[in-house]
DNA sequence: GCGCAATGTTTACAGGCGTAGTCGATATGA
DNA sequence: TCATATCGACTACGCCTGTAAACATTGCGC
């Protein structure tokens, strides 16, 4: 027995990996999409939609420093943020962890159950229709 | 203020639909599973994997309460609790915030995402292709 | 009848998260 | 040069979560 299903994360890097919050996602997004930023830009992207104060944005970046998710670079009197993990890598780690927890890593039935529950639209099944057919090759 | 503009989350029905959490929802699992149990059957299917307490799962079994996701039904002196929402509600649920955040809605992507990623196995394809082709008719 | 075991209720407490105010330094424009 | 705007750092604070102990009640075996 390998330990249980979790823990797999991978905290073998060395890297310390440590779990983004909601909120702090929203502030990863704008650097994923701007590759770097400072605490202005990303209140300019996102203050307004999600009702924050530049203080908020700033707590939360100082926060993502710290995990290690993003890094900074001095830029005059201010720093220039932009990621360290990319978006991929998130997106899928948050996909796995989904998978796991809810569908015992069977990734197919995740899409069963998106099928079954109708919150796929056609369009999504012609989709992943073409999608399969490339991966076939 | 409404808030954000998601929050498309069911508070319409009614019905106290209240974030679980992540410890909470191993108890769900269990209930979900059996229908019915009291709170030491429930310890009895998870204390010893996740390594608690009788008294964690009191806590948690109150907090679902609470949350109005379990019921309760006296049994003697005790109670057995039972599941409100349903495992697909749930999961479903569940699914779509994660589809929504990271994803912008689009389920497809989400599948394109895990075959990219290899999070998909062959087995895993071919089960999704004969899901497609049910759902084709 | 009485102690004990089992059960729900109450209380606890540290750490994370959402949200933000205050502070000290500093570039900048007048 | 001096006020002002700006920036990051530090502090705050209430709620949620994970984890559990203490407590009160009560049915049960003896």
């Amino acid at each position: 027995m390998s330990k249980s299903p979790n823990d797999s994360d991978a905290r073998s890097s060395g890297l310390g990996r440590e779990r983004i919050s909601e909120a702090e996602h929203a502030v990863m997004e704008v650097l994923w999409d701007r590759g770097t930023a400072s605490a202005a830009d990303v209140c300019e992207a996102v203050c307004e939609t999600r009702d924050w104060s530049l203080a908020t944005v700033k707590t939360l970046l100082s926060r993502l420093v710290q995990k290690a998710a993003i890094e900074t670079r001095p830029d005059g009197r201010r720093y220039l943020y932009s990621p360290v993990i990319a978006r991929d890598e998130y997106v899928g780690g948050e996909s796995r962890r989904l998978v796991d927890r809810l569908f015992g890593g069977r990734a197919a039935s995740l899409v069963a159950h998106l099928a079954q529950s109708e919150a796929l639209t056609d369009n999504d099944l012609a989709e992943i229709e073409a999608l399969l057919k490339e991966l076939k090759q």
